[in-house]
This record gives structure tokens, sequence and C-alpha cells, in this order.
DNA sequence: CTTCGTCAAGAGCAGCGCTCTCTAAACACT
DNA sequence: AGTGTTTAGAGAGCGCTGCTCTTGACGAAG
């Protein structure tokens, strides 16, 4: 009886994946407003009314690609840390700030879920929010290695931050234990620095001025690591 | 003959005005995506295909509300540097930077027309480009003002620039005049590490982390200004 | 007074998200 | 094996969208 109900749900399951799929193919092409459930029917052969049995609203499928967005960057993000020497914080940082690049150019509509203007009338559901944090956890834990190691320095440049921002810090730092406040801080602004960087060449804010794009990029995020005190 | 001309020309130009006041508010409740000819032309007591008149496609009225929104945005800029002593660079940086979160925060749905994801399908044509760089004049001006007036002590923090963008400095001189690569360089850091935070803020990066959000931008802006070498 | 350009109106097309009902198949249980 | 229940897809339909085309009215110019 267990094997038939999953025969079931195993078709169920694999339909839900195919429509996920397609639905990311269209997003590719068409941008997150041209997601359309009718265009995802048609191309699997399918009547519209019958995707509702699977996705119960388009916001509901979006949700999906989301999170399966999240997951795909993370998990980019990851592999480029892994890769480095565990030492070399500056590498893993420059590593983990190209993989996000590069995701982000090879995948611009769904960078562009993730960290765009949000959807109009559409909430990120709870579910979105462990797998939002995966690729934050990476680098905050580069940071917080760095700490550990006794290699970060930051150089005098930022004042001490202001006293509230102590509870915020609190936060955060789950992602990165036993750090101070002020590498928080700097580690906040390198990473608002870094999605900054990729929204704006994506988004067509380097038009018409910018073409050394990769240039410029590795080397504001290397302005930004001796900022925030990783090693040379 | 002349003086009947513009008076048609007159009614019209006021009806254009007012379409793209209601679009504008519109904007503001339902965000660019949920922008209709039919609800505007609705609320004007028009038929939907009137509207058609005065602006041929949903694009063309889009257009229409990013240049306003360039113009709006660098107006409370321009504002906002005005209203600081000359010589206070690092007043008249922060006093930018909060014009453009302020102004962001008041016009949510209008700063993500303008730094958001790109509207799929709509390529921001040639008219745009003028209004969108009238705030960028301003901080390219503040920090040549610096630059020129000797008050520029950019701290041994970044690498030199690689040469190959000296190219790219080059247009971007533009905005700032006989200021050296390196510094420019730097202000692009800034920027973008500004509209980065103003962005995270304002697409829900910070929800369920950063609470208290002015300390925060103040803080990573100040930051930003001594990166560049702003006096303290 | 006629001619001509401008404009609102209305009908209509194809597409959208979504809901409802109906039929048929797959399942669980006796 | 037969029976009741759950699940799946099909189809029609609602109200909405952007956009097009045609029609008829109005006002300025010759």
């Amino acid at each position: 009886m267990n094997a038939s109900r999953t025969a079931r749900e195993r078709v169920r399951a694999e339909l839900i994946k195919e429509i996920t799929d397609i639905a990311r193919r269209q997003l590719a092409t068409e941008g997150a407003g041209g997601l359309s459930l009718r265009a995802v029917a048609r191309e699997m052969g399918m009547v519209s009314s019958a995707i509702y049995r699977y996705f119960p609203s388009r916001d509901d499928l979006l949700t999906a690609l989301i999170i399966d967005g999240y997951n795909a960057l993370g998990e980019a993000v990851e592999h480029a840390d892994a890769a480095c020497a565990r030492d070399d914080f500056t590498g893993r940082w420059l590593a983990v700030c190209r993989a996000v690049r590069e995701w982000a150019l090879a995948h611009p509509h769904e960078y562009a879920l993730l960290y765009g203007s949000p959807v109009p009338g559409y909430a990120a559901p709870q579910d979105t929010v462990a797998p939002a944090v995966r690729d934050t956890a990476v680098y905050g834990r580069i940071i917080a290695d760095a700490h550990h190691a006794g290699r970060l320095a930051p150089p005098p440049v930022c004042p001490p931050p202001p006293a509230v921002l102590a509870q915020d810090a609190e936060v955060v730092r789950a992602l990165m234990p036993d750090v101070p406040d002020d590498v928080v801080a700097r580690a906040i602004i390198a990473w608002t620095g870094l999605f900054g960087m990729v929204s704006f060449e994506l988004f067509g804010q380097f038009n018409n001025t910018i073409t050394h794009r990769t240039e410029l990029f590795d080397h504001n995020m290397t302005c930004l690591a001796r900022l925030i005190g990783l090693p040379e």
C-alpha cells in the first residue's frame, strides 16, 4: 500500500519538477512578469486549469522558483568557497564574490527575482528565508574564520559603529559567531557593496559607462576585502 | 491661428499631465506591474482606447514615468546638496546619500522602476539617459570639488586600479573633471555601495535582520566617505 | 460652407489568472 | 472482486489586460 501510494506521489513529484523546469526556462526568456501558467501548461500539453492541481496559484510557483534560485546561488557560492585553501581568506572572499556575479550573469532573471524589485502583491513566505541566507552564511563564515585566525586587520577607516547597532549585530552574528560589532558592520558594507555592484551591472546602470566590468568588479571586491581587514 | 493652435495643444498637454499623475498614483499603490492603461482611463472618465491618443503604448507611459522619476530624484539630491556649505564635503556627501534614501523610501515603486529589475521586454529609450545621470552628477561634483580643494586624502586601503579601467574612468570623468583614476574607482565603490544599501533595504533583504536602518545607513555612508578620502 | 485633421467612443481580438463542474482513472478497503 | 473514495485532467467561463480598427462628432482653416 505504501509502494502504490508512492507510485502516485512519484509521478506527482515528477510533474511538479517538470512544471518548475519549464517555468524556469520561461523565466529565463520572458522574465518574471512574463511567467504564464497557461504558457507552461501549453508547453506541457496540459490544459491550463490542470496546473492548479500542483500549484494553487501563480505566486506559489514563483515561490518555488525563488527557493530553487536561492539554493542554486547558495550552492554555487559554497562550491566556490570549498575550492579554496581554508586559510586563504582573501582568496575565498574573492571566489565567493565572483561566484555570485557569475551566477547572476548566467541567470539574470532568477537573480532579479531574488535581489531585484519585489513582485508587487507578492510577499515571500517563510519557506524562503532559510535558503535565502545560504550564500550569506558562506561569507559570514569566511570573515569569522579570518577573525578567529587572527588574520583580520581592519584599517582605521571606519568610525566605531553606533551603540544601537549592537542589537542588530547580535542577529547577524548567528552567521559569524564571536565576532565584534565593528567587524559585523564592515561585513555588512562589503555585503551590500557586493550585491550593489552586481545589481548595477545586471540592471543596466553601467550601460554606456563601464565596459571593463570584470576588472572593475575584481578591483572593487579587493578594496572591500581590504576594508573588512582581510589580509593582502 | 497660433493662439488657437496652442489652445488645443494646451488641453492636450494638460491631459498628458493628468494621465501621468494618475499613473504615478497607481504606480505607488500597485507597483509597476499593476500599472494599467484601462484603470488610468477609468479614473479619468475616459474610454480606454482614448489613452492611446496620448501614449501610443504602455511602455511609452512607463518611459514618461521613468524620466519623471529620475528628475524627481535628481532634484531631491540637488536640493540636499545645495543646502550644505560648499566646503563641507563630507556633509554634502552624507546629505546626498540621505536624500537618495529618503526619496526611495517615500517613492518605493518609482525607485524600483529606476534601480530595480528591468521591466522585461522594455528597453529604456535614449531620452532617459540624460535625466538618469542628474543625481550622479551631483556626487561626482562633490568628490571633484573636494579633490580640487585638496581635501581628499584617501586612506591606503585600495590597491591602484588596473590600467584597463583608465578608459572607463575617462567616461566617468565627464561627471567629475580632472580627477585621477584611483579617485574615480573609489567613487564608483561608494556609488554602488550607496545604491546597494538602499536597494537592500527597500527590496526586503534587511527583513528579519536589520532594524536600525537609519543608523546603519548613516554609519555605512560615513565609512564610504572615509574610503573615498573625504575629510573627517 | 466645405474640407480636413483630431479626438472620443465602441466593438473586438487574443491573452491572462483563476474558479467551477464534470468525467475518468487510480487508489483503499471490505 | 467489488465498492466507495480520492485524485487527475478537460472544458467552459468570468473578469481583467494591452492593443487595434472603425465610426462618428467636433473644431479650425481655406
